[in-house]
DNA sequence: CGGCTTTGACCAGCGC
DNA sequence: GCGCTGGTCAAAGCCG
């Protein structure tokens, strides 16, 4: 938090730094790294794969619209590491953004104005006159054959629309509990087929919703209202999921480290503590 | 039968 | 103001 400098829309990171997108009180944080990136995922059991890395591109449409929402209060900023980690445009390793964000109660995502129904859940749209707000976001590039990664939640497909200038068509999904606000973006990319990137949009307010294919999901129970955002499709802690649904990155390695194990066993949401959204899921080194 | 996907229509935001 | 595009709704259909 010390540094902070612009990050170029399209950047592919790769070097070993971590970068945190901070707005305001609220905090998006975006992890880029190698090392760092396969160090934190294996605490949670899982490893990158060294042939099929993972690479978090830093997407036009997220940066800008991140950049344009928060309106010049978003400052990005190095958290760790040493240099800025744009460059080289080759692939990296993996990705692992974290977010911690705003609250759960970020503005409402969408009036009633036009599907008429009741609006109990925050989004992306706001009522007439009132600017549009996203919650906060984060994108996954991931390589792997399937579209719809898992990722422990259980999500319903809403709508598809058809990508400008991608012969992918994007699929939009909800998160299935009704209380939940969290929205995922599932997209192949048209550069490389063979990636696809999910977005993910909002915090669930849920902690677990048990695993939808016979699996344990473990997710961040501590997240109570300041939740993490549904995680990258590496977080399957413990999961037991068919392994041709895993990206095809990623390869499980051993089971939960006891921070993330917990979270399968915690019933009752906890407040977060300041660090508590990252602190869950992301060791203090990284911060 | 309930839950989910599909898909066309509709709406809002934005650029020109 | 208009057109384009992204995002969402909701009816219909599918599937276990």
């Amino acid at each position: 938090m010390d540094d902070k400098s612009n990050l170029d829309p399209g950047t592919e990171l790769t070097s070993d730094s971590s970068w945190t997108l901070g707005h305001d009180s609220d905090t998006v944080n975006y992890f880029f790294s190698n090392d760092r990136e396969s160090s934190i995922l294996s605490e949670f059991g899982w490893n990158l794969h060294p042939d099929e890395p993972t690479r978090l591109k830093v997407l036009d449409q997220l940066v800008e619209e991140e950049r344009s929402d928060l309106a010049g209060n978003l400052e990005i900023q190095r958290s760790s590491g040493a240099g800025p980690a744009r460059s080289s445009g080759s692939v990296s390793t993996s990705n692992y953004p974290s977010v911690s964000s705003s609250s759960s109660e970020d503005p409402p995502e969408k009036s009633t104005d036009s599907g008429g129904k009741p609006p109990e859940i925050p989004s992306t749209v706001k009522k007439k006159g009132q600017k549009r707000i996203r919650q906060p976001r984060f994108a996954f590039v991931t390589k792997s054959e399937v579209d719809h990664l898992e990722d422990g939640y259980r999500w319903r497909k809403y709508g598809q629309k058809a990508v400008k200038n991608s012969p992918f068509p994007r699929s939009y999904y909800r998160c299935t509990n009704s209380k939940c606000t969290v929205k995922k973006r599932v997209e192949r990319s048209s550069e490389d087929p063979t990636t696809v990137i999910t977005t993910y949009e909002g915090q669930h307010c849920h902690h677990t919703v048990g695993f939808p294919r016979g699996g344990i999901i473990c997710h961040q129970a501590t997240f109570a209202s300041h939740m993490t955002p549904p995680m990258s499709p590496f977080y399957y802690p413990g999961m037991h999921m068919p392994r041709e649904n895993l990206p095809s990155t990623v390869v499980q390695s051993h089971p939960l480290p006891v921070e993330a194990r917990e979270c399968s066993t915690v019933s009752t949401p906890q407040l977060p503590t300041d660090d508590g959204l990252l602190g869950d899921i992301v060791p203090p080194g990284m911060r």
